[in-house]
DNA sequence: GTTAAATCTTTACTTTTGTAAAGTTTAATT
DNA sequence: AATTAAACTTTACAAAAGTAAAGATTTAAC
């Protein structure tokens, strides 16, 4: 009975279940849209054999991976359809007594991981590179912020572990 | 046709399929475990029905999704599990001249991520806490790896999208 | 000692996805 | 005009996962 975030409680088993996947587990980041593909096939007109076949060969590319009421998008189809990979890193250096309001600020923006670290960067946020521009602007209109570097990705040498 | 990396092609209709799919996704971090749900209840030593009941739960509590011959554990879970983040940044910088040693080494580490990008670092790699040790050394005992830096992760601001 | 929660089993059925085979249509190529 | 590739259909069945119901154990709490 491990109390989670608010109300719910998991049990001992739940939790060796989700600790022993957790260790097996090899982190990757994917683009899901949650819909059957008996729906998608509607949407597209084709019947849901004709998705599914298309969606094999998709799957053999390594390209997506189809769930039950879910399909997810590979790095690699982001890849071929944006030209790079869309990830870029933005290092930011800031004032120690105003962090509380830089990490305020930080979570209300549109990125998609940012950290606190030790060293000689404070934080490490990960951003899309469609949006870096904007969120470059926003990141150093931040009271705190003392400075910047962007890091944009050119190629990943390893995707998942 | 669309070429692709090496050899295969992408017609005109898994395209569209990919860019439909694309631009409805969204981005998610997962911890993938590759295994059946009758695999894993053997494992456990339960019925596939009783493992079925445990993962509905947590599926309900957003800790995971299932698929056909796969499993997901959401960030959500690696939150409860680990309380704190188990990613580590290192940065690298390298000898140009030798950057094809360098990412054929990196390739065969026990990393979660590796990307090379533009900026001050040549690269940026993400490693597991547990294994930064390891990594570190072996990182700097490649050779055209001129310097790293490891950033540990303090807390997430923002996990996922 | 009784109660209650957690965990499990067996049996059995449904849903979603995967796949196979045979044949049609359309458009571009030679 | 004949060929070929892509895309689709219908019919049909298989596999993996989801669910339901009825009950057996175990363990901790009261």
């Amino acid at each position: 009975m491990i109390p989670m975030s608010d109300e719910a409680e998991l049990t001992e088993r739940q939790l060796s279940i989700l600790r022993k996947l957790f260790n097996e587990g090899k982190v990757m980041r994917v683009r899901r849209v949650k819909k059957t593909q008996a729906a998608l096939a509607e949407e597209l007109g084709i019947t849901r054999q004709a998705l599914s076949s298309h969606l094999r060969e998709l799957r053999e590319l390594e390209l997506l991976n189809a769930g039950r009421g879910f399909i997810d998008l590979s790095e690699k189809a982001g890849r071929i359809l944006g030209g790079a990979s869309t990830q870029t890193f933005v290092f930011a250096k800031i004032e120690p007594k105003k962090r509380r309001n830089v990490y305020k600020e930080i979570m209300s923006l549109d990125v998609l991981q940012a950290f606190r670290v030790t060293g000689d960067v404070d934080l490490i946020v990960v951003v899309d590179r469609q949006k870096l521009d904007k969120v470059l602007k926003s990141l150093s209109g931040i009271d705190g912020v003392k400075g910047t570097s962007a890091h944009l990705v050119l190629s990943p040498l390893v995707e998942g572990k």
